[in-house]
DNA sequence: TGATTAATCTACTATTTCTATAGATTTTAT
DNA sequence: ATAAAATCTATAGAAATAGTAGATTAATCA
């Protein structure tokens, strides 16, 4: 399960993204549109600043903004940053590699093979899906939910 | 990541099969062997129990055997039973299905859209992985590595 | 240059979840 | 009866997660 910590980010960054990303945006504003602790929201926001996704303006007229593109930002990425490694077992993760503890032979652990598997499968989604995608996905759902007027009623 | 109490669970229930399963096993030897705290191995070893996945023997000459094949024992299965929910949020989740907190609207998430389909990708290997498998992958990923003798090499 | 605004920094606190244990009880075999 | 082994009840300690308070620094604008 992710984290708070990491859905917030998420759903912080998607608002930013959502408002064009390019005049700052306050922490105070993004808190309340998206119902985030806004204490607990300026750790994050700090967070993803020191690590190059957004970049920040101090003082009046000041706020957030996107540093990358939306193209540019992976859910993988974000999700990493906040919450660590995604894969299930320490021993196959690439950024957060350490050894399973009592372990004894790493090479010939078949779990540890499923599990590599398993990254695979899920690292081909998380580093592929990027927040500009979240968003068409976003826009595309809501039109196919959307009340049809007549004009798009079956013609 | 997986907790240790599904690690323990998994490494327990290898344990188990690969002594063929039908013969009761000690919990202390299993404790021993794989290196699990034993009263917690008793809390999962039970909760195995009560699932179906393993019974037991009470009194001498008792202990854990396997109720269901290696075939039967599906790695997803397991760590559901353990950890609970495998997908990264609960809104996407069959077994532990929950609404995400202050989600707006579930039907349009992009979010959402795209944690669904990383938990099919999970679940398809997860849901098919057996017991089996993983001893067979086991086996596999050991006689790889054993030092070549002069009649396995190259002919 | 002084007031105001807004991010940044330092240092906590509370809550929950995970990991683990102690000790008594029940069941079974011999 | 006795011993062996799972089972039950009830906690306890440690770690991670979530959240907060208050002071400081930087930028703007009047």
């Amino acid at each position: 399960m992710l984290s708070k910590k990491a859905k917030y980010a998420l759903k912080a960054l998607e608002y930013i993204a959502g408002k064009g990303g390019d005049e700052p945006l306050l922490i105070a504003e993004i808190a309340r549109e998206q119902h985030i602790p806004r204490k607990f929201l300026e750790v994050i926001l700090l967070e993803l600043k020191k690590d190059g996704v957004l970049r920040s303006k101090m003082g009046k007229n000041g706020g957030y903004m996107l540093q990358l593109t939306t193209e540019e930002i992976k859910l993988g990425h974000i999700i990493r940053l906040m919450d660590g490694a995604i894969a299930l077992v320490p021993c196959v993760s690439f950024k957060y590699y350490t050894p399973c503890e009592e372990c004894i032979d790493e090479a010939t652990c078949g779990l540890r093979n499923v599990m590599a598997e398993l990254r695979e499968a899920t690292n081909k989604i998380l580093d592929n899906v990027t927040l500009a995608e979240v968003l068409r996905r976003e826009k595309k759902l809501s039109k196919g939910t959307r009340k049809k007027t007549n004009s798009s009623k079956l013609q």
